[in-house]
DNA sequence: CCTATAGTGTCGAAAAGTGGAAAAATGTGG
DNA sequence: CCACATTTTTCCACTTTTCGACACTATAGG
């Protein structure tokens, strides 16, 4: 499980440095090698391979004709790009992928269990206050969420 | 799987370059053989000529009494053009095919599966944004899309 | 305060992309 | 049917980008 989140910066060339905490799982679990795709709130989201390839498998086996299901595997499956940890633990991420999340220097890496979400950092700080903002009382909650106990 | 997003130029004479990347695994299946044709949503799909040869067969069977169908084979098959990649790895889009999609020096290669798109970029980009529009809790969702975890 | 480790940037070699020129092929008109 | 013009294709050379290695800086811990 991947949990937590940190400031990271992106250099001139778009090369990230996985923080040292992760790195020695990722390198157990998928031996540097890592996918990168986009998601629908315009962030990233960076997978150990395997795990990409699992999801990737339900992808494709939804039903085709079913537009929603058709955009969505056009994007995700259409953007996930292979990339691999260098010797100092850095990836590239590829100019189509931070234009698309809008990246540039300032970057924060969020741990979301089996995968990370990369978001520009001053969009997440925007994002995260907007939702804290939200009452969650005038909408309609799913009773698995509301029987939880924090 | 061909996966991944890659900003590509068409030169003058409407030559492409096959991003490095996808060259080898090109080579390995079709030996530089490709079809390009175009798709309903006005773009070009690319494919290696055994996978395209296994798609034109199921095309040729549907029955000929179907409007959708005959039209959908008509179009296809009519605009399926085969193209060799050159020394350099470069392929050769017809002016018919750049028309077709409105290409013209910018475009976006879009891996999905077992082919690729190819998207003028602009149009790429708006179409994309659109579809990330799209509010899918209003929509229909397929139960099995409903019970993937990202 | 010093040392070790993570993080960041720079440099050079290699490869990939791009454009142009020459050669071949095709088409057209006399 | 031949000569010329135009298009197409192949090949080569130059430019740009990318990748990998290394070195320096900053930070945290002892």
């Amino acid at each position: 499980m991947f949990r937590g989140a940190t400031k990271v910066t992106l250099d001139a060339k778009g090369r990230l440095a996985i923080p040292t905490r992760y790195r020695e799982r990722l390198a157990a679990r998928c031996d540097g090698q890592i996918i990168v795709t986009v998601d629908k709130d315009h962030c990233l989201l960076v997978y150990p391979l395997p795990d990409w390839e699992e999801l990737e498998r339900k992808l494709v086996r939804l039903p085709s004709m079913n537009k929603a299901a058709r955009r969505l595997v056009r994007i995700m499956v259409g953007y996930a790009t292979e990339v691999e940890a260098d010797a100092s633990g850095r990836i590239l991420v590829s100019k189509e992928l931070r234009e698309f999340a809008g990246l540039d220097k300032h970057a924060v890496l969020i741990g979301q269990g089996n995968k990370f979400e990369l978001w520009d950092e001053p969009t997440w700080n925007d994002k995260r206050d907007a939702w804290l903002e939200i009452d969650d009382d005038d909408g309609e909650l799913p009773p698995d969420l509301e029987s939880i106990a924090f």
